[in-house]
DNA sequence: CAGGTAAGTGAAAAACGTTTTCATCTACAC
DNA sequence: GTGTAGATGAAAACGTTTTTCACTTACCTG
């Protein structure tokens, strides 16, 4: 599914929200990078094209879209520091690179089993979770032997 | 395996820091907590005991003390803030309620096969992972009820 | 068991990242 | 077009974490 302007602003207006050029600029500054970026990443390539934005617009806005489930965030290994990335489908979890930071989705998790165990012996009632794989990835791994 | 005051300091000796008795109340202020609590709970807690400890020495004992691996973080669910928590024994997840925040340990997660499935296919040497349930315990699903 | 020294401490201030406030502006239903 | 709920940008407030620095102390040496 190709998010059109029409579904996205039916999308937005289904909350009441509406489609803003600042929105619209950091929505595509997401879904254009394949990484994960921070805030501030995310304000600074939105400037080259919209120098007048403001760095409160940003955390707005991702605080909309992420409600909006169209973005979500990583807690990228050690450093707790809450990035964003664009989403493919629905459920879905990270395979992270602690030397560069490169993240790589996966969604087929299989944690169905557990996740029954665990609400049984424990009584709670699960709604989600999030898993995280952190490791190097091929490129670093070959730096890592120079 | 009890920590002994001994092997205590001997496991900082190793890395030359030192055992003061700010990092022993620190310490023990998590260890007697069956909660993961934030910096600034720690503070409080320690400073009952301890009133002219400064917030800095807590901020400078958890990086040494999480450096050592004798307590680890949480991310807690949406608030990305890491809490802290005593560690048990080695590998270990953390199930966390939704609305109290309050913490259970589980520590066979059986991420085995996933782990070498998403290594051969991304071509990543996976270091470890980060696996979190989120959902509401047994007193809050009550609590929801009325 | 004293003495010297590297390591640790506490206070204040700086440096962050994030949120609030408020006056102004604008997307969009009519 | 017009009205208005919603959005924006600047400045300031906020809470958390880090840095700096003078002073103190744990602990190795003899």
């Amino acid at each position: 599914m190709r998010l059109t302007e029409k579904k996205l602003t039916s999308i937005l207006r289904q909350r009441g929200y509406r489609l803003t050029p600042q929105r619209r600029a950091v929505l595509k500054v997401i879904a254009l990078s394949s990484d994960h970026l921070t805030p501030a990443a995310i304000y600074e390539r939105v400037r080259r094209k919209h120098p007048g934005i403001g760095l409160v617009t940003i955390y707005r806005t991702l605080a909309v879209l992420a409600e909006l489930g169209l973005i979500c965030e990583v807690h990228a290994g050690g450093s707790c520091r809450s990035y964003l990335m664009r989403k493919p489908p629905g459920h879905h979890h990270h395979l992270i690179c602690s030397q560069c930071g490169r993240v790589v989705d996966f969604s087929d998790c299989d944690l169905g089993g557990l996740e029954q165990r665990l609400a049984r012996e424990n009584g709670f009632k699960i709604e989600g979770h999030l898993l995280e794989f952190l490791g190097l990835c091929p490129a670093c791994q070959k730096s890592a032997q120079a």
